[in-house]
RNA sequence: GGCGGCGUAGCUCAGCUGGUCAGAGCAGCGGAAUCAUAAUCCGCUUGUCGUAGGUUCGAGUCCUACCGCCGCUACCA
């Protein structure tokens, strides 16, 4: 199976913060546990460099707008880096061949016979450099700058996307999980019928941008300039190789205020234009920090990349997304992830494979034992449970529900350490005639935290990495193949002893 | 104004098509254990399921009204 998945380009228009992190590592996961099923996945990040704002805040910054993007799009690809996550590309709108493909669009849209131009007045701020509705108005001033707009008309080309109402109602109705969760579906397609009226796609006032073909005094409008990334980034990603294959994405992800031009612009567009359309759109919700405002002073605040700097990238990403339940808003604080780091981190999971590795080392000179034959009791159960946890958190994977996956992977770690106080090893240790016994619990630990692990690479992949170096099995990206989860996949290895995967946070610390 | 969502233990939240649905985790209290990062395991406590009505043999679960919070209501991503 090919798997196309997708984050939007990030404006360039500010630094880089823990909402453009937040989708990329969801996508990230998804492209993880795709690879793990063996699906031929392509990942596809980036930035949107034209338009307005960017032009405008370049020139706050005393620098030319190549300069501006250019510095802000190392800055991103950075954060993708640090991130640990593995887009196959980066794409830029500012690369000449998405310029040249957007060209191609628009054109493909006038053919169809869906451009118009049209004059456009309204109320146009110069200090905004934008128009307003009279009802946005603050007593008949714009909200922004406090000075009285004037009346400003334009010519621009417009999109005919209300030619496209029937078609978009058609495809919501024929495809109810296309765009999920439900409550963004019925949000947009209440919008759709509520009536669509037409779209400009193009702005005369302004040069940072992609000229219109045919009429070199307009640039693209820069929504439609960005969404077409999804298509032209496949044209050269990879030179020499056709990527056409992983057309249509299999999901674009996204945060919920660009749902509409996801959910409603985006298919009308590749409609005219001829193309196939994405499969499905999962639309996530905003980090809400805190519950009230946030407050430095207060201290309270979470600050993304100074988590990240101190306890690691992996035990941000397992907050993120063990918290807040993917798709609705969430609340994050620094004592949310304090408190999951160490009741979770460190407590359960870290405390498990120290235990586990210690026990093997003092009982079995660090080799895991064999011992893996019939069992009674909860031993006996303990294998299938391992498995069907696996199969539980792939099901969950496969349908973007991530907290629950989680959740599935941590009901076993509780169970696996249960498991060590039911079976006492210390006491089957001092009995020889316990010495079967002792071997099968520790080869059963053995086992299910190497499956503990393989089911938490997507989320976490260093420390999945960690785990299974540490039980000496397979470690690299290529050896977690969701096929190999399996009870009896445990490679008879010698286990180490390392310091704690993740070191309990101190009061005061 | 219109459309939609939310309000469940101190905290964060699960609860699909009405009948073990009154739950989980955290926090708190008590106990066990000592392999381990004083981590782990066992037990216990708290709730008018926003308010008031209604439908039903039976409602967090459906309907109505109300209170509170929030999202969308078109060309900034």
């Amino acid at each position: 199976m090919r798997f196309y998945v997708t984050t939007p380009i990030y404006y360039v228009n500010a630094e880089p913060h823990l909402g453009h992190a937040y989708t990329t590592i969801a996508a990230d996961i998804l492209a993880r546990f795709h690879r793990q099923k063996g699906d031929d996945v392509f990942f596809l990040t980036g930035t949107d460099e034209h338009g307005n704002k960017i032009a405008q805040a370049a020139a706050d910054r005393g620098v030319t707008p190549r300069q501006h993007v250019d510095e802000l799009a190392a800055k991103f690809k950075d954060l993708t880096r640090r991130l640990n996550v593995t887009n196959d590309f980066f794409i830029r709108t500012t690369d000449p061949e998405h310029e040249r493909y957007v060209q191609a669009f628009v054109e493909k849209l006038r053919a169809a016979g869906d451009i118009e131009k049209r004059a456009y007045g309204g109320l146009y701020c110069t200090a905004c450099e934008g128009f307003w509705y009279e009802r946005e108005l603050v007593d008949g001033k714009c909200p922004d700058h406090g000075i009285e707009p004037t009346w400003l008309e334009e010519e621009n080309y417009y999109f005919k996307l209300s030619a496209y109402q029937d078609r978009l109602s058609a495809l919501f109705r024929a495809a109810p999980g296309w765009v999920r969760p439900k409550s963004r579906y019925n949000e947009a397609l209440s919008f759709i019928e509520q009536g669509l009226e037409d779209i400009s796609i193009s702005r005369s006032t302004l040069k940072w941008g992609i000229p219109v073909p045919w009429d070199q005094e307009q640039v693209v409008y820069v929504w439609i300039d960005a969404l077409v990334n999804y298509l032209s980034a496949l044209t050269y990603a990879r030179p020499g190789e056709d990527l056409s294959r992983y057309w249509p994405a299999t999901v674009h992800l996204m945060a919920k205020e660009i749902l509409k031009f996801h959910a409603v612009i985006w298919p009308a567009m590749l409609m005219s234009a001829g193309y196939d359309l994405p499969e499905s759109e999962f639309i996530h919700g905003f980090l809400l920090m805190g519950g009230e405002k946030m407050s430095k002073t207060r201290g309270n605040v979470l600050d993304p990349f100074a988590v990240m700097d101190t306890y690691g990238i992996d035990a941000l990403r397992y907050y993120l997304f063990r918290e807040i339940s993917f798709g609705q808003d969430g609340v994050i604080s620094l004592e949310g992830f304090e408190g999951r780091y160490n009741s979770e981190l460190a407590n359960e999971l870290g405390n498990l494979v120290s235990r586990t590795a210690s026990m093997i080392a003092k009982y079995r000179d660090g080799r895991i034992p064999v011992g893996d034959g019939p069992q009674a009791g909860e031993l006996a159960a303990l294998a299938a449970a391992g498995e069907a946890m696996v199969a539980a958190c792939t099901a969950h994977l496969d349908a973007v529900e991530i907290s629950p996956a989680l959740e599935s992977v941590w009901e076993f770690v509780r169970r696996l350490n249960r498991l060590v106080e039911e079976e006492a090893p210390w006491k089957l240790a001092k009995d020889e005639a316990q010495a079967g016994r002792l071997d099968a619990v520790l080869h059963s630990l053995a086992a299910g935290l190497r499956l503990v692990a393989l089911a938490l690479y997507p989320v976490v992949p260093d420390t999945a990495l960690e785990i299974l170096r540490r039980l000496g099995q397979p470690h690299g990206d290529g050896d977690v193949l969701l096929a190999g989860a399996t009870w009896h996949g445990l490679a008879p290895a010698a286990v180490e002893q390392a310091p704690p995967l993740f070191p309990r946070i101190e009061n005061g610390a």
